[in-house]
RNA sequence: CGGAGUGUAGCGCAGCCUGGUAGCGCGCCUGCUUUGGGAGCAGGAUGUCGAAGGUUCGAAUCCUUUCACUCCGACCA
């Protein structure tokens, strides 16, 4: 992509609104534009590393054998009446009326359509296992949206949900998709703990949190220095809490620690409570039961701010390489003045997209100057400096964006560099 | 919903106290010069001063109402 064509612009300031770093990184590069309180724009840059994300959770919910469906995102109220919950949750549900004075909702999460898919799809216990997951739009009208994409209203979900005969498949199940989570999470590159939560209005016997570590997290963990043991504090009576650090862990091994999370994904065991709710169910020896379920929540868009949270300098964004928007940022200095330096940059740019790199080429009419702080801010793993300086000397000026550190390069050990 | 704050050009802000018809920086447009870490000079465009009502000869400024946005709290797969 050129830089002259695309939507490259930046703001040098961040909007007085934006409280959290995430926020203010993300206006500035021009991800993200607000419409209204909890609701946003993504711009094609923002939008670029949000397809990012879709994309790793797509190809391993994909791999794991999930089948991927879309459901509408606006619900009629009487599958909420069904289940109970048009009361239950409350006025986060946003709701109106259509020209036939039919109530709806705008889909806060698909319990109830996704198991109304399954009492018309799953007639036998030959049907199962089975797990649908989709990538779509959410609607929770928060009491108070902040931090941006962080705690928006309307927002991105990949949400899931599994379907067995029994308690003990269902567990399988869980367990399945916890490790498609773990290798998700991994690929993101992001540092996350797996801990032991509440599960809230969407019910069911046990669940875990996905959390990604950032000071900025609302949520409070505790976890074990020497195990696996972790548990969100949402968990334990608020005079406990301060006597948390120090205590030795449930499980026996180590003391506990306190850390703050962003929580990204949340995993459930739902039990019966939906497939009673509205009775799924199937005969199996020569009985009827009512299948156990699970659902599996991960916020994509939550994601993106969660990552720049924790991967970020005073100059900007620092993306993993999983999720930045391009590989490498083309910084050409004073191309203008120089046809070479035009031409080289040119042919460079087509020989590195046919490698298969994503490149952004910066041919911008601006000073260096420019063009470096913009690289820096949208956080590309990668600068190459191409200048008659450089070129002078055949070789390529590359900056690595985590550390800043400078690097020159003959092309055959830059495209070794790379591979 | 309780508490606090902010709305003035695309962004950041000043002006309001003490009423006199709107300004600064960045950005944007034009031209020339410049080009290795947010360039310089010259010229230029852009505002129903969040909205409505009131007081006044006159309101960005004072009064009332209202809307939006942000922060703290309660809340939150």
């Amino acid at each position: 992509m050129k830089a002259s064509l695309y939507h490259y612009k930046t703001l040098r300031e961040s909007p007085s609104e934006a409280e959290l770093v995430s926020h203010k990184l993300m206006i500035r590069a021009n991800m993200i534009k607000p419409l209204a309180s909890g609701i946003y724009n993504w711009l094609p840059l923002g939008f670029k590393v949000l397809k990012k994300v879709e994309n790793i959770v797509r190809e391993e919910m994909d791999s794991s054998g999930c089948l991927e469906i879309l459901m509408p995102m606006v619900q009629p109220k009487d599958l909420w009446d069904e289940t109970g919950r048009s009361n239950e949750y409350g006025p986060e549900l946003l709701g109106f009326r259509d020209r036939n004075d039919r109530d709806f909702y705008l889909g806060p999460t698909h319990e109830e359509v996704v198991t109304d898919i399954g009492r018309k799809e799953i007639k036998s216990p030959k049907d199962l296992p089975i797990t649908f997951y989709q990538i779509q739009t959410k609607f929770r009208d928060e009491i108070r949206p902040r931090f941006g994409v962080m705690r928006a209203r309307e927002f991105l979900m990949k949400d899931a949900y599994s379907f067995d005969i029994d308690e003990e498949a269902m567990k399988r199940s869980y367990q399945l998709i916890r490790n498609v989570y773990i290798k998700i999470f991994d690929r993101l590159g992001l540092d996350y703990r797996i801990v032991n939560a509440d599960s809230g209005s969407i019910g069911g016997s046990s669940s875990e949190e996905f959390h990604v570590l950032a000071d900025s997290g609302e949520d409070v963990l505790a976890f074990s220095d020497e195990s696996d043991f972790a548990c969100n504090v949402e968990l334990i009576e608020e005079k406990d809490i301060g006597k948390i650090p120090g205590m030795p862990s449930p499980d026996g091994k180590g003391t506990l620690q306190i850390k703050k999370g962003i929580e990204v994904g949340h995993i459930f065991q739902l039990g019966d409570k939906y497939s009673k709710a509205l009775g799924l169910k199937v005969q199996s020896d020569n009985v009827l039961k009512f299948l156990q379920m699970g659902c599996y929540g991960i916020g994509i868009s939550r994601i993106v701010a969660a990552c720049i949270e924790q991967n970020y300098d005073d100059k900007g964004i620092i993306f993993p390489k999983e999720l930045a928007p391009f590989d490498i940022t083309l910084i050409l200095i004073n191309q203008k003045n120089s046809s070479i330096v035009d031409d080289k940059a040119s042919a460079f740019y087509e020989k590195l997209k046919h490698s298969g790199f994503d490149v952004l080429l910066d041919d911008r009419d601006c000073s260096p100057g420019v063009k470096f702080s913009d690289a820096d801010l949208v956080g590309c793993p990668n600068q190459i400096v191409i200048s008659q300086k450089t070129l002078d000397n055949d070789l390529y000026e590359i900056i690595n964006r985590a550390d800043l550190s400078k690097k020159e390069l003959s092309e055959s050990d830059l495209f070794a560099f790379f591979s």
